[in-house]
DNA sequence: TATACGATCACCT
DNA sequence: GGTGATCGTATAC
């Protein structure tokens, strides 16, 4: 069952937050590869430096659109990065999802990830998209309807199995680089959701 | 048109 | 710990 439209229709941290445990699931060339998101990253619009949409531009304004939808976006000329677009239509937001817990398709996983360790397949947000085959012929999708790419309900995650640390590799003033907006999903085996 | 640089990763020491 | 790869995007001429 995928997300529905009302989960991204939120207050961007919060969705952040949410998304820990729930599945990414990519179908290519017809087998289902997927994973529970480990660490996710909230931002914002014009008050967030670090934000693609601090500024309204042609690659940002998908995140000023309605919720719910994918952004991929192409960074230092080689990776690509998943982002999922929250807030109300007109409300600029979105989540990066920075790393995932491998579930279904692990050898193609680690196949095309060069034969990694599986904690080393999706543990990054370039990493993720190399595992899962995401390029930015994906961006625009709606992750709560898609057949290729979209979200579904995954585990629960404990509030004290969640770190919340500044976000990595950003820019900006004190402000942005200070706000607590990376979500790490701490998990304390044994696990009963796999 | 031209230029500077980044929401990263792999490999090096 | 540090650095190079590599190119779309934003912004300045």
């Amino acid at each position: 069952m995928h997300l529905a439209r009302a989960f991204f229709d939120r207050d961007t941290v919060t969705v952040a937050r949410s998304l820990l445990g729930q599945r990414l699931v990519r179908v290519l060339d017809g087998e289902r590869l997927s994973g529970l998101i480990a660490e996710t990253e909230a931002y914002g619009g014009p008050d967030d430096e670090a934000s693609h949409a601090r500024r309204r531009t042609p690659r940002s304004a998908i995140m000023y659109g309605p919720p719910g939808l994918a952004y991929v976006y192409f960074v230092y000329g080689m990776y690509f990065c998943l982002n999922a677009v929250t807030e109300s239509d007109g409300q600029p937001g979105a989540v990066l999802i920075r790393a995932l817990v491998p579930q279904e398709g692990i050898a193609t996983l680690r196949a095309r990830r060069g034969g990694a360790s599986l904690r080393e397949v999706a543990n990054g947000p370039g990493k993720l998209c190399l595992a899962l085959g995401i390029t930015r012929a994906l961006n625009g999708v709606d992750l709560t309807a898609g057949s290729e790419l979209f979200l579904e309900e995954g585990c629960e995650v404990l509030p004290e199995q969640v770190v919340a640390t500044p976000r990595i590799g950003v820019r900006g003033n004190e402000a942005a680089r200070s706000r607590p907006w990376r979500f790490a999903w701490h998990r304390t085996p044994p696990d009963r959701c796999v």
